[in-house]
RNA sequence: GGCGGCAUGCCCAAGUGGUAAGGGAGCGGUCUGCAAAACCGUUAUUCACCGGUUCGAAUCCGGUUGCCGCCUCCA
């Protein structure tokens, strides 16, 4: 079976065929660098990365870019507010938004362009849009006229009509229809500018894309992506900008993700009820964000909670618990390795589980990216494993036992990782979750482990009411323990 | 007003015509000094509602209700 792709364009899951066989070029419209970004910016990224990560996976050799919006009005703004220039804002939030990627694990893509280093290559394109008569100066301003492009509205589903009639677009006396949109903005005085045929100014938002589209993937590439909130106008526009100018077709496969909600309402900067990245990352590992992303269709809207969140990090515990049992009771590698009878003989459940990963993740995956199956069969093995791992109380595995459980855990792992999810060992998730947590409690590791120590002697003098009594007192202030004859176990749970 | 999406157990959630995955929570059990964790068992004759197509529908078609999004900057 093949990849199919759900393209916002034909409304349709689509077998996806690149342009050049084993080649995907792939265009994800990135952040306009004036503010930290919020989880609606995570969703996006690591929904991108995903599909980046899937690609690279089954063997596309894929050249990813991502561009930053580095001029725009908000970052003017934002600049005069701090009596600043554009670029310096621009540079600090850059600088935020790859330290956010990095806690969230997201690739790198492969390129990362400017729009300000772009500029000659918007400027090409509006030209041929001028020359066309399709594009038209009014004032400082170039406008791209809609209704010379049959062809508008084919992405969002709508007519110039229908869009006119239920317009709250205000009349903009400098255009000839209020869709028009603008390809070139006349700077004002004291605003940043660069020279053009049309007198100092500044790009339009939508032409960047086309423009870096165009100049690092190609006058038609494969995928573009980017937030269901850009469907319009933003990637109406840039259909708009670069079939009119070229006459062939932009982009074949437009992917969208879905929202982040928080109370069943859209989070956006408007509406006020956002959390940043670097917010969320204070109290919740990233990998739990990630998890917790996953767990959901991309398309579909997802609803940020302290439950939502919650459970996502207690699956996320569940599955490293599982990967460090194994870590911690089998030998890292054994030689020669039994053979499959040898190892199906242990637990055939298991066995077959585990052969079958591959097909099912990649049945999950190669059906739009449905992360939420294949994050299911993670959980269908990890339980397997478990109880085979359970099956020995807490004796040490040796021989094809070992062996069956190194093999399960290995799945686990190179499975998850697609998702750039398990990227850790157990120990190193465990210490991270507990430093992040126990920030949240008031105590310290310092004092949790006096008060188990204490605990500890009161169990040895079986004085069991006090040592329950300190263990309550810690569940109380959110740190709950757990007994195990290599020790004892704290987490936190807040 | 126009366009589009969604409605699955207590909660989250997959399901793309063949008879309801997975996770969380709860309850019962195993383990434990007691717990916790883990594991086992258990929780939808039913998929918002009403019609229709079909041997067969959560899945297709029509209608109703409710929620959400886009039409303005927005991932």
């Amino acid at each position: 079976m093949a990849l199919q792709v759900y393209n916002t364009l034909s409304k349709k899951k689509e077998d996806f065929v690149p342009l050049e066989p084993g080649k995907v070029s792939f265009y994800v419209c990135g952040v306009t660098v004036y503010d930290h970004c919020h989880i609606g910016h995570a969703r996006s990224a690591i929904v991108f990365d995903v599909i980046y990560r899937y690609l690279l996976r089954v063997g596309f050799q894929v050249t990813y870019v991502r561009n930053f919006t580095d001029i725009d009005d908000k970052i003017i703004r934002r600049a005069q507010e701090e009596g600043t220039d554009y670029r310096a804002i621009a540079e600090k939030y850059i600088a935020a938004f790859h330290e956010d990627m990095n806690a969230l694990d997201v690739l790198p893509p492969s390129l990362e362009p400017l729009a300000t280093e772009n500029i000659p290559q918007m400027i090409e394109i509006i030209e041929l849009l001028m020359e066309k008569g399709i594009a038209y100066q009014s004032g400082s301003d170039v406008y791209f006229q809609v209704e010379k492009y049959p062809d508008y509205g084919k992405l969002s589903g709508r007519t110039l009509e229908d869009m006119v009639a239920g317009s709250r677009v205000e009349v903009d006396p400098n255009k000839k229809n209020p869709l028009d949109f603008v390809l070139w903005k006349g700077s004002k005085p004291g605003e940043p500018a660069w020279e053009s045929p049309w007198g100092p100014g500044r790009p339009g938002w939508h032409i960047e894309c086309s423009a870096m589209g165009e100049r690092f993937l190609g006058k038609t590439f494969d995928i573009h992506g980017g937030g269901k909130d850009l469907i319009f106008p933003h990637h109406e526009n840039e259909i708009a900008q670069s079939e009119a100018a070229h006459n062939r077709t932009f982009v074949r496969y437009w992917l969208h993700n879905g929202f982040v909600n928080i109370h069943n309402e859209k989070m956006s900067k408007s509406l006020g009820n956002f959390f940043t990245i670097r917010d969320v990352l204070e109290r919740v590992h990233p990998e739990s964000l990630r998890l917790f992303v996953l767990s959901k269709h991309y398309r579909s809207p997802v609803d940020f909670s302290d439950e939502t969140v919650g459970e996502a990090e207690r699956g996320l515990e569940r599955f490293y618990h599982t990967l460090g049992t194994v870590e911690g009771r089998t030998p890292p590698e054994e030689s020669p390795p039994a053979d499959d009878k040898a190892l199906r003989s242990q637990d055939p459940e298991l066995f077959e589980e585990l052969e079958r990963m591959p097909l099912r993740f990649r049945e999950a995956m190669d059906n739009d990216f449905n992360t939420a199956q294949a994050i299911a069969h993670l959980f269908t093995l990890q339980r397997h494993l478990q109880r085979f791992m359970d099956r020995f109380g807490q004796k040490k595995l040796k021989g094809p036992a070992a062996q069956l459980a190194r093999k399960a855990h290995d799945v686990l792992v190179e499975h998850g990782r697609v998702l750039g999810l398990l990227t850790r060992s157990p120990g190193r998730f465990m210490e991270e979750q507990k430093k992040l947590k126990i920030q949240l409690t008031g105590l310290t590791e310092e004092e949790v482990e006096q008060l188990i120590a204490a605990r500890q002697e009161a169990r040895k003098a079986k004085d069991f009411g006090e040592a329950d009594r300190i263990r309550t007192d810690l569940e109380g202030r959110g740190i709950l323990l757990e007994d195990s004859p290599q020790g004892t176990r704290w987490r936190v749970s807040v």
